[in-house]
DNA sequence: CCGAATATACGACCTTTTTCGTAAGACGGG
DNA sequence: CCCGTCTTACGAAAAAGGTCGTATATTCGG
């Protein structure tokens, strides 16, 4: 199995994405350690989430070698959208703009003058359609 | 039990949630009416499910007629908020930029002219600080 | 007063997700 | 070469979520 068509990562799977995502490319154990430094978790555990998630195509892995290397086989941006819609729907009512609204409003993460200013440029090419 | 300590609904309970926050008061029956108008799902299913989100303290609900009537007990901004905040930080490296621009950019979800407009206040009073 | 309609309660079952024990093969130091 | 360690594979069980059948009670029209 390869390319899922519907990106779908539960929970735990998704924890181990963005392990993959950030390093590229890990194995189990490294995958492992940093799961077991955040949560109490056996490591027979994360090898047969990892091995599911390469049966679903979500990583790939080279087997070639006696110790598997994985990596991401599902891009970050592309999942990334398909959780936040997922998260319109269910959260917001299929509206974006109240999710905008909270995400800008959120005290605990504020934006930089910078990155404002990026919001601009978008909210000023979407106007003009 | 009342008031849950972390606030984690599952999809299925979000779905009721939405509606019980739009409609303010409601009984198992009109809940499930809107549930059935767009998923195929049985009444006993609808009335299982809010029985079991009383029992976690989701909803509330007044049994003193045969016909109990229910209403969210978890507040909408905030469960928005949790779980907003949630998702930037396992997702978007706590960076609510990037979560903005990619709902904005939802090809599935477009906002409309007005609700630009909404978004379009809220980053000028973000601006000025 | 009777039966159809409607309500809640409850248990069972199925699927998916998560967990881990155990087996078996490969590797490396002594 | 042997033993402890590390690796993957596999299966089974626990946990969680969702589904519905059935039992029982209540209501109400005729």
């Amino acid at each position: 199995m390869s390319a899922p068509k519907t990106i779908k990562p539960t929970e735990s799977e998704l924890e181990i994405l963005q392990i993959l995502w950030k390093k590229g490319t890990a194995t189990v154990r490294e995958v492992h350690e940093e799961l077991a430094s955040t949560k109490d978790v056996g490591y027979t555990t994360t090898l047969k989430l990892m091995q599911i998630m390469n049966e679903k195509g979500i990583v790939k892995r080279d087997d070639s070698m006696r110790t598997h290397v994985y990596q991401a086989a599902v891009n970050k941006e592309r999942t990334q959208k398909h959780l936040l819609g997922k998260m319109i729907d269910n959260l917001f009512g299929g509206s974006p703009t109240q999710l905008v609204i909270q995400a800008l409003g959120d005290e605990s993460h504020k934006a930089s003058q910078e990155e404002l200013e990026k919001i601009q440029s978008m909210l000023d090419s979407l106007k003009k359609r």
